[in-house]
DNA sequence: CAACTGTACTATCAGACATAGTACAGTTAG
DNA sequence: CTAACTGTACTATGTCTGATAGTACAGTTG
C-alpha cells in the first residue's frame, strides 16, 4: 500500500524502497518513532527477497531516517535535524536542472511564472521564510 | 578538451561522453553538420576503449543529436527540431524537484527569489516567450 | 518457550560496463 | 590503385552491482 515496485524504473529495487520511505518519514506520513514495517513482513508484501529489503533499510538508518534495534524493529528518526542538508540539497538540484535553461531559450520569467502555477497549493501561510 | 572524463562520477563512461558531446551540440559550441572526432581518434585522447566511445556515438545518433556516415565520420545533427521536446523535459525534470519544495518548508517565493538570482544572465532580451 | 525482530554471513545467478582483438565496407588524399 | 583514414559489427573476457536463496545468531515479547 504505502510501497509499491515500479518495475519499469531502471533504478535498483533496494534504492526505489529506500527513496519512497524517505519521502513518507519526510512528509511525516511515518512520524517519529513510528515502527516501520518488518523486513521480512515488506519482503512478502512485495515479493522481494529480504536481503533487498534489509540493504534499503541499511540505507535509510546511514542516511538518518531510521534507527533499528535488533529484536523491536525499525522505527522512524527525527528528521528535523536533517532539514538545513535537505534544503541544501534541494537548491543544488534546482541549479542543476536551470542550468539548462539558457540554452533552451528559457528565461526568468518562464521559469518562475511555471513554478507559480505549478506551486499555488498550501501557500496559504508557507510563504515566509 | 572539449570532452573531459570525471572519474568520481559514478555513471557509466559512455553516457557520460554522449551527454557531454549532446550538451556541446546543444549549445552550438558543435555547430551543425560540423565533423565530430572519429570514434579512434577520441578514444585515443580519452584514453579509453573505442568500443565504449563507439556506444557512446551510437546514442548521439539514435538521439537525433548526430548522423554518422561510414568512411566519413559523425555529424552534428539539427537539433532545432528536438527543441521541444526537450523544453518538456526540462519542465518535466522541475515539476519533479519542486514536488519536494513544501516538505522542506520552502514556498513560492523562496524559489522565485532563487532563480532569480541564479538566471540573471543573458536575459537582456530572452525575456520574452 | 515460541514467535517475532534485526543482523550477518556465504553462495549463486544475471546483467551492465569496459576492455581487447579482429574484421569488413565506405571514403579520401596521395 | 593504394594507403590511411572513417564507422560498424562481431566475439571473448573480466569485473562489478543487483538480486535471490539459504542459513544462522542474538535480542525482544507475549
Amino acid at each position: 500500500m504505502l510501497i509499491e515496485i515500479d518495475f519499469r524504473d531502471k533504478r535498483p529495487l533496494y534504492e526505489q524502497i529506500s527513496d519512497r520511505l524517505k519521502r513518507l518519514i519526510e512528509q511525516g506520513v511515518i512520524g517519529k518513532d513510528e515502527l516501520l514495517p518488518s523486513v521480512r513482513a515488506l519482503s512478502m508484501e512485495l515479493s522481494i527477497n529480504p536481503n533487498t529489503i534489509q540493504k534499503a533499510y541499511g540505507v535509510l538508518d546511514r542516511d538518518g531516517y531510521s534507527y533499528s534495534v535488533a529484536g523491536k524493529g525499525s522505527f522512524a528518526a527525527d528528521v528535523s535535524a536533517l532539514l538545513p542538508a535537505r534544503r541544501e540539497a534541494f537548491y543544488h538540484e534546482l541549479d542543476e536542472v536551470l542550468k539548462r535553461a539558457p540554452a533552451l531559450g528559457i528565461g526568468v520569467a518562464d521559469v518562475t511564472e511555471h513554478v507559480r502555477g505549478v506551486m499555488k497549493k498550501g501557500e496559504q501561510y508557507d510563504t515566509d521564510h
